[in-house]
DNA sequence: ACTCCAGTTGGAAACGTTTACACTTCAGCG
DNA sequence: CGCTGAAGTGTAAACGTTTCCAACTGGAGT
């Protein structure tokens, strides 16, 4: 396990002084152009690589940006991280990236770790923006952050989100106009995520909107596969709901699922709609009605405004990015409604 | 922007030297209670984080390995780098992310950033193992690394995977032993995966066992969405295959949908199985049929074994995980055969 | 011939840690 | 009372870079 070379050797084996050799990698101050072709070529005999940390130690500048997701499960974070990646990468930045499995006590630890390793900045999706620990931590840190997804209660934060609340309100407004008069929300528990209560309340203004009363609403953790006892309860409900509003794609899939299982089929018995807008969304048969998040656009954006406040100084901001409406296959008009229809979208 | 406190700082502030102070964080070398007590007490007063660089710098030991994958869009990807995360922060280690999109100039390009990095080592999926240039690369940095996903055909590397080729063949078989005839198949790109060209193997050694001839093969880029074209082509075939084999379950995933779009049904007009076993392929409907690789463990065997290799210096080998069918409603016995029916699964 | 300056180069001091080594105490022991 | 050794502590030298500064060259301008 020898040693790899440094900047010292090729130093030695060019003749030159390891300053020479630190100009001609960075090319900052001048050199002959032999001495930078000898340079050149030691560097290459030798097979030397920079070594970044000891770089890092000196200018003070770790080339890494930490990111903290809940789950690479959800396809929603790998989206988003993707994005990271990507805009780190052009940004000449590396990522160090860790997860919480939504759990607040990992928050703390992993941001922790991440400031040990003196990451230059962080982009990351908290349970809970107004409660969380790690934020009062960090914020404290003088490291910048961009929370993703991530509600803007506070304006003093730099964000990257959607409007959850509108988009929930949105896309249960169809339903209701759609002439379903019963829709029950399936929600994400609301400890692990702010996004989820606030899509809770877009729900419940829709409804409010719409003069109705919130069907049953029923709160599992994210990580629920099974949601088969859950649709077999809101299926016995008298009266039924008609349609089922869920926090997440992953738990609108599953809810499909759980009909299927119950001999149910969506949407002809039973309307479901999703949240996220996840690719598989499309794929499945049927397609799942949906909103969109960009979240890879989200993750590109966070990196860049992020790098905008490393380099320029730039303040930090609220982009609260525009959501799109995915029409699938997983919704329809209700097969008979007690009240007279809406009008359809 | 304020600099972080130094251990220096902690150092004054407790009034001893650096040396105690740094005995106290390591708990190495004996330090007094009451010493003790007290740089605890500075630490916390200064709010003091060790510089992992500095550290790094002096041990020789950066703490982290380098993770490099084709794409996090593909959950198969996220699931192992779930795993990844959380083998490594088990092993106090942090990872690196970095992804290639499936362009081998990337890998090499990654795999360097990752070095001058000074990862410990690395875990990666890379499209060719036997054509990587990265891996010659890798082979003369001393730096330990592991193989996830890619098949084992050098022995002296160390890798985790499955047997791609003996699984493709056995969820094939199935589909010839439930009485189909004619098994078209959509494979990946297989410049872009080695994996791809096993499974089309084991592919070909099931129709084989079968006395059957391959059905119409279609080659098709990892990212592709949008199958209908492909999808029509085999249906308008004569005589038209009764079933699909896919390479991937996203591949499948998006067959599904395109033989939907054209009006037929799985499993009924047309099976499809999936290769790889993503969560979602059996939340939807139907549930995919398909080979189930135990992503997450293999992430974590894969750092296990890499952390082994560190820590005790253990040799190189190969780990091949079991894989397992999941059997999906996706696929079913084909509507009217042209031969006798083989035994049902 | 002298100064001046731009173009090259090297020396050495950082950066924040860890750790080998040396030094002080002080208790235990003969 | 002196010797020994352990416990506790400090000093300073690394680790691999970057970068400030000084020094040296040689040609142009006077």
């Amino acid at each position: 396990m020898n040693k790899p070379p440094t900047i010292r050797e090729v130093a030695r084996r060019a003749g030159v002084s390891v300053a020479t050799v630190s100009r001609v990698m960075n090319d900052r101050g001048s050199v002959s152009e032999q001495t930078r072709r000898m340079v050149g070529e030691a560097i290459r005999e030798t097979g030397f690589r920079p070594n970044v940390i000891g770089r890092g130690l000196k200018t003070a500048r770790s080339g890494t940006l930490g990111v903290l997701v809940p789950s690479l499960q959800n396809p929603i974070f790998a989206d988003v991280v993707q994005g990271i990646e990507r805009a780190a990468e052009a940004g000449g930045y590396r990522i160090l990236l860790t997860s919480s499995s939504y759990l607040p006590e990992k928050e703390v630890a992993a941001i922790d770790t991440l400031l040990c390793n003196r990451v230059e900045g962080l982009v990351l999706t908290v349970a809970d923006e107004s409660a969380s620990r790690a934020l009062d931590f960090l914020d404290h840190s003088h490291v910048p952050f961009v929370l993703v997804f991530n509600p803007a209660r506070t304006a003093n934060h730099s964000i990257v989100t959607i409007d959850n609340s509108a988009a929930a309100r949105d896309i249960v407004g169809r339903l209701v106009r759609m002439g379903h008069r019963r829709i029950a929300m399936i929600a994400g528990d609301s400890q692990a995520s702010d996004r989820s209560s606030l899509r809770r309340a877009g729900y419940e203004r829709a409804l409010m909107d719409g003069r109705l009363r919130p069907g049953p609403i029923i709160e599992v953790g994210f990580d629920s596969r099974n949601l088969v006892r859950h649709c077999r309860f809101l299926s016995s409900c008298n009266p039924a709901p008609t349609a089922v509003f869920c926090s997440t794609d992953m738990l609108a899939i599953a809810a499909i699922r759980g009909f299927a299982t119950l001999g149910l089929r969506v949407p002809d018995d039973i309307s479901v709609v999703g949240f996220d807008g996840i690719e598989v969304g499309q794929c499945m048969s049927p397609s799942l009605a949906t909103v969109v998040q960009p979240a890879e656009d989200m993750g590109m954006c966070a990196v860049e405004h992020l790098l905008e406040r490393l380099n320029s100084g730039a303040p930090a901001k609220n982009l609260t990015l525009p959501y799109r409406l995915r029409h699938g296959e997983s919704w329809a008009e209700p097969r008979e409604t007690t009240t007279p229809k809406g009008t359809p979208v």
